[in-house]
DNA sequence: ATGCAGTCCTGTAAGC
DNA sequence: TGCTTACAGGACTGCA
């Protein structure tokens, strides 16, 4: 499931495969994905040179020359490859640029909670993001708007970190990490942490985010990278998926409960419930 | 205004 | 062996 550092992952993938190709055929598959495919945006694409790809939280933006862009967002199991036009095309795959030079840039999506989106002229992908109310990602929000945001509300901790319009990039795994880096249980309240927890689980956030970048994100069933290839950061998992195995700080049991619907995966010790706090935690070699 | 549950979707695995 | 059921969750919708 790609989220922030997976999506990165991709981008750095593809950014030497794409850079300067130009589009000369654009096909999509009748499923419906996250968005409906216009028409008329095939034609539109054809012709255009890819000039740059970036990425903004878990959104992947190939920007065209003549300027416009595509959005492409990979849901759960959306995987965006570079492969010679020769290939043959394998299942749900919903999106196929041609490029020049052979290639093609693929889009397939299992369970098609992905999709792509084309902007013509009349908005930039940014300005298209900011109308969604797409927040910060951790390294651009500051502590002091981050307290703000958490202390003025009683959700549980783990469900603000799932909130893309607070805190833009993280998703359930990365959360449930940064939680027990942070040694703070996913159930607390936001108004219940003091300015140190706050602060410390932002910081947390970013530094979870930045080793599964190191280690090319996390494949669990799905995820390959723009190459192709897979993670590796699942073997460093702290706790997600790990119920009932050894907390990798303590050796207690790793809990698992459903928040808002989703999977959390705690260590009761290192992660107690709000209020009682615990001095650092201990590292079993 | 806020926060939660339900919805979409399909492959996998568990249970009978 | 073959069927049914539960589960995974990002982002959106609708309801309380």
């Amino acid at each position: 499931m790609p989220e922030l550092p997976e999506v990165e992952t991709v981008v750095r993938d593809l950014r030497p495969a794409l850079a300067g190709r130009l589009v000369t055929d654009v096909e999509h598959g009748d499923k419906r994905l996250r968005h409906p495919w216009d028409p008329s945006w095939g034609e539109q694409i054809i012709g255009r040179k890819i000039a740059t790809i970036e990425r903004r939280a878990k959104w992947i933006v190939i920007c065209f020359s003549p300027a416009a862009a595509l959005l492409v967002h990979l849901g759960m199991t959306g995987q965006l490859t570079v492969q010679p036009t020769e290939c043959s095309l394998a299942d749900h795959v919903h999106l196929r640029l041609q490029l020049d030079g052979g290639v093609d840039l693929r889009f397939r999506d299992i369970r098609r909670f992905g999709g792509a989106e084309f902007l013509g002229e009349r908005i930039s992908w940014e300005e298209r993001l900011l109308e969604s109310c797409l927040g910060p990602e951790p390294w651009d929000l500051s502590e002091g708007i981050w307290l703000q945001k958490i202390q003025n509300t009683t959700r549980p901790v783990k469900s603000i970190l799932l909130d893309q319009k607070t805190i833009s990039g993280i998703g359930n795994i990365y959360a449930d990490e940064a939680l027990h880096k942070a040694g703070i249980h996913p159930q607390t309240p936001g108004k219940s942490l003091d300015k140190t927890a706050g602060v410390g689980l932002l910081l947390s956030a970013r530094t979870v985010l930045e080793e599964a970048i190191e280690g090319r994100g996390t494949t669990l069933r799905d995820y390959v990278g723009g190459s192709g290839l897979k993670g590796s950061h699942q073997f460093r998992l702290a706790v997600y998926g790990r119920e009932g195995e050894p907390c990798t700080s303590c050796r207690e049991k790793v809990r698992r409960i459903v928040i808002s619907g989703r999977s959390s995966h705690f260590c009761p010790i290192c992660q107690p419930i709000a209020g009682r706090k615990r001095g650092g935690k201990r590292v079993i070699p």
